[in-house]
DNA sequence: CCCCCCCC
């Protein structure tokens, strides 16, 4: 059989530019692990000249390789691809429509002799993608179940640098290896993991001054005497102090995870002298000699019933060869699936933070000050939920471009249905190296960011009747809202057709809280006749009429003072003064806010007069648009209007 | 031996 690859597609694949039915051949395919949804197949692909691995098959093709047809060495003809640049940069090519020109059997081999693609153009040695990914071996090389890496070219050479705690530079984690063992930790039960085949010649050269064997964590019990550890440190506490009856003193505690799990160490008064500053986020080390109880699950969001404590004799000494050690243990549950979850369960969690609050400072009942930002997260299951970020944590949370947002250990909360919050304890990644993540952005950026998901997580409905019961303004006549006994509050977004600038602004009483139009006795003096007193001024008050249009239907909508300065973009006290000298600048304004669009909260009511019922509509907050939500509140009407 | 984890 004479099939041609089309050498260079893979580099125009990777690039964005347009293939014409790029003839490739299939040198590796894998599942990605994801805890929701259905599966998602990584292909590694070759033009004959270079190899891509970071092809994603979308799933309405996932029967090919459910029915076995594509399997390594079938050459294929990529009929439909899009290439994605994710948020942090990395490009995955979707392949959307595919054929197999001519099956593994027919091909017989590996055509030609290619390389890894990367980014930068260069080629580099041969590129390891096993397609075996769930039991490790027992040879040493093997031993590390991590080593069948399914990352795309990227990562090479960065370290777990201090500079880097993945629990401070979320953005700058690590590398990460998409074993699947860390999503599976029950294939490394220490029933399947004898200890002597875990890293064997490691931990015999390398395990200093010991000759304990390295055990997995999950292998430890209180049961088992001697042992040493070699983990990678995931989250480390600051110096905290206590004072109680039982005496006071220092702590900090951290936690490490293998291959095999993860365990808290907690470390007191002496311990914190000798270990803090060893112990760094991020660091692998060899551990042994420490105290093993029982965990008290109240506290602790690790997976393990045993946590430990150092003691004089605990030995901790840094690990230098480190590859093979992963960085975090998650068990992500899927937003859908927290409805079944008791309250204060601790869960790690995943999603594409559709919205983020701003950083805001509250005072706790304790009268501390701290700072808190609620996000949005969704995921595959379409539901979303409000996670709440604490501290340093809120502060520097960057949520521009709508990031994936993996946290691990958060705690439930009923506030408002079902709601997340941080804990002191959470690790909190922003587009983390995993796979979990790699797939919910594929997910949301083929089409996740369209549909109407619903949040668990209640939306404020309190204070000034601002909600976010989101309409179309073709609803307000097609619901009849506003038409029963309360008032009906919604938002939407609208574009200003039309302001009315005659008689926009009024006379107002100057008193602090009264906004009744004043009477101008015409000889210096108002007078009000709610406040019943005559006064030597008055101040301008907006009341302005306003034409909101979206793409269904108009609605006359009336602003107050504060929406109506939004939307003009000027005081009242200013478009006063402007209007009493310089008409034409004063006409101006009403110009300019023209055709701008914005996000307006509204309350509609039905008003008699006269034995005549009208809608009101009255705008109670008028915000700008998130760009983030935009697009996808925009689908997300389009299909109301579809249905 | 800690165990604070906040607010609407």
């Amino acid at each position: 059989m004479s099939v041609t690859l089309t050498q260079g597609a893979v580099e125009a694949l990777f690039k964005g530019i347009e293939v014409n039915n790029p003839v490739l051949q299939l040198l590796n395919i894998r599942p990605i692990i994801s805890q929701s949804g259905p599966p998602r197949f990584r292909l590694m692909m070759s033009d004959g000249l270079h190899s891509l691995s970071s092809l994603l098959l979308a799933t309405q093709l996932n029967h090919l390789p459910e029915e076995n047809l594509l399997v390594p060495h079938c050459v294929c003809v990529l009929k439909k691809t899009a290439t994605n640049t994710m948020t942090d940069g990395r490009r995955v090519v979707i392949v959307i429509d595919m054929e197999i020109l001519q099956s593994a059997d027919e091909t017989g081999g590996k055509i030609g002799n290619p390389t890894p693609y990367n980014a930068d153009g260069k080629t580099s040695s041969p590129q390891k993608v096993s397609s075996s990914s769930s039991e490790p071996s027992s040879s040493p090389s093997a031993a590390a179940p991590g080593t069948s890496t399914f990352s795309p070219a990227r990562g090479h050479g960065r370290g777990f640098t201090k500079e880097a705690p993945m629990k401070t530079s979320p953005v700058k984690t690590p590398p990460m290896k998409a074993s699947p063992s860390k999503f599976s930790p029950s294939k490394f039960s220490p029933s399947k993991f004898s200890p002597s085949k875990f890293s064997p010649s490691k931990a015999a050269s390398a395990s200093p001054g010991s000759s304990t064997k390295v055990v997995p964590i999950a292998y430890l019990n209180p049961y088992v005497s001697k042992w040493t550890l070699r983990a990678r440190v995931s989250n480390k506490s600051n110096i905290r102090t206590w004072s109680n009856s039982k005496g006071e003193g220092k702590l900090f505690s951290f936690e490490i995870v293998d291959e095999s799990g993860e365990i808290k160490i907690t470390a007191f008064n002496n311990e914190v002298d000798k270990f803090f500053s060893l112990v760094e986020q991020g660091k692998v080390y060899y551990i042994s000699k420490a105290t093993l109880k029982v965990a008290n699950k109240q506290y602790s969001s690790l997976k393990n019933d045993y946590e430990m404590t150092l003691h004089a004799h605990s030995s901790i000494v840094p690990c230098d060869d480190s590859q093979d050690i992963p960085t975090v243990h998650c068990d992500f549950v899927p937003i859908a699936e927290l409805e079944n979850k008791d309250k204060d369960s601790i869960v790690d969690v995943i999603g594409v933070c559709l919205s983020a609050e701003d950083v805001s400072r509250i005072t706790t009942k304790t009268s501390r000050e701290v700072s808190k930002r609620a996000l949005n997260l969704m995921d595959t299951t379409s539901k979303m939920v409000t996670v709440t970020l604490w501290g340093e944590e809120a502060e520097k949370f960057d949520g521009s471009g709508q990031p994936v947002v993996a946290i691990k250990g958060a705690r439930l909360s009923d506030f408002g249905g079902i709601s997340l919050s941080a804990l002191f304890s959470s690790t909190v990644m922003v587009n983390p190296d995993i796979p979990a993540a790699f797939s919910l952005r594929a997910w949301y950026d083929q089409g996740g960011y369209a549909v109407d998901s619903q949040s668990l997580t209640e939306v404020r409905s309190s204070g000034s009747g601002i909600t976010t019961n989101w309409k179309m303004l073709s609803d307000v006549k097609s619901e009849q809202l506003g038409h029963s006994e309360k008032a009906d509050y919604f938002c939407c977004v609208a574009t200003v057709l039309y302001t009315r600038k005659e008689n926009c602004l009024y006379q107002g009483c100057p008193s602090a809280d009264c906004k009744k139009k004043v009477i101008d006795q015409h000889n210096g003096l108002y007078r009000c006749e709610k406040c019943n007193r005559e006064f030597p001024n008055f101040k301008y008050r907006l009341l302005l009429s306003a034409n909101l249009g979206d793409f269904g239907d108009n609605q006359w909508v009336t602003c107050f003072q504060e929406t109506a300065e939004v939307l003009l973009g000027h005081s009242a006290e200013t478009l006063g003064q402007l209007r009493d000298t310089d008409e034409a600048a004063f006409d101006q304004v009403f110009q300019k806010a023209n055709f701008t669009t914005h996000i307006f909260h509204n309350r509609v009511k039905l008003e008699t007069y006269n034995d005549e019922s009208r809608v009101k509509v009255t705008v109670l907050d008028v915000q700008p648009i998130d760009h983030r939500d935009y697009s996808r509140r925009l689908l997300s009407n389009i299909r109301k209007m579809a249905n």
